[in-house]
DNA sequence: AAAATATCTAAGCACTAGCTTAGTTTATGA
DNA sequence: TCATAAACTAAGCTAGTGCTTAGATATTTT
């Protein structure tokens, strides 16, 4: 071993995380993540490799950092309500984090990004996610419910493109507005 | 008078417009603009100014072109019926128009890229197209109903913001989980 | 037919993008 | 103590962006 790194990875990739929260990835140039991350370009693409590679440690870190919403949903005895809960909590989530400028969830923010774009990484990254989430949508439905299986399936289709629509909601309209909808959003359920 | 132009601008536009919904603003350039329009950079700027100009024209070509659906939408009698119709009208546009690879409507995809932009003339173009939505949507929920105006206010929000959900999902989603979402949208208004 | 002038072509402008590299600095192990 | 090797700085690379311009081409009016 020679000279020792002068910055933190996890502490650079958080802050990188914050930026491409802020801007989305297209959005985001690599002197913007050299600024934020404070360090330079070279150190960037040491650790990373590339700025997908640092957009793919952000979405990461992100995950890590929503973890307990998540796990909240899943550890939930409450059916539909933990669905409910589930939305303003990420609605919630950037306030709660700190993270005042940021807007929506990143990883819808993410697949709405990437929803026409040939980037197979994050595409199956997305898809996987919300592939979890619908699951774990349809678990919540059956909860004390009497519905048939159709049902189910559609609601949670519902469910999961209102998610999509609160995501570009959440960019645009106030807390009053969001909560409005997503009242609504659950008495047709 | 000397030479006469080559190309007929409202014919360019045309294309103009479709490669913009196809690809957005910004991913759009004015290299891919040159071979789609079948004109040179030149007589771009020359007729259009900028850019800009062009998704300007664009947009107002495409408000010519829905022109007919929203007129449905205005001179409909059946209230809320007519806003669910306008839903499977804007879905079903692009495949109508010929646009087979367009997703969702142009000004709602428009609005949602502009969302966080500083540009101010798409800001309140987007901003002006959704009043005008959002008022029709207010006198169609009031229509045969007793609703009083806190609940129209509310129900006219949830069905701007499920429009959003829509555009974003039509981009993604297939025809069956799109109609499911329409139905369980206005199944409790 | 020729002068006038608008249109068209193609090259190039300044700028930013993501990424690389030559050369300097600094902590380490012998 | 000093060569070694990793981390750092800053400059630069290629390619793409929106936009401009010099010069060739074509159509119209006199």
């Amino acid at each position: 071993m020679a000279r020792v790194k002068q910055y933190n990875e996890q502490e650079v990739i958080e802050k990188a995380m914050s930026l491409f929260w802020r801007n989305g990835y297209e959005n985001t140039s690599v002197r913007m993540l050299e600024k934020e991350m404070g360090i330079n370009q070279f150190s960037i693409y040491a650790s990373f490799g590339s700025k997908h590679g640092v957009f793919l440690e952000s979405l990461k870190c992100y995950k890590s950092k929503i973890y307990s919403v998540f796990e909240k949903l899943q550890n939930g005895t409450d059916g539909v309500n933990d669905i409910k809960a589930f939305f303003y909590d990420s609605v919630e989530m950037p306030t709660k984090m700190g993270e005042f400028d940021n807007k929506g969830c990143l990883l819808t923010n993410t697949y709405n990004e990437f929803a026409n774009s040939e980037d197979q990484l994050i595409q199956t990254q997305m898809k996987e996610f919300m592939d979890v989430l619908k699951t774990v949508f349809i678990q919540k439905l059956a909860v004390n419910s009497k519905k048939d299986e159709a049902t189910i399936a559609k609601q949670a289709n519902y469910l999961l493109l209102a998610k999509h629509g609160l995501a570009a909601a959440s960019r645009v309209n106030n807390k009053q507005e969001i909560a409005d909808y997503i009242e609504l959003t659950f008495s047709n359920i």
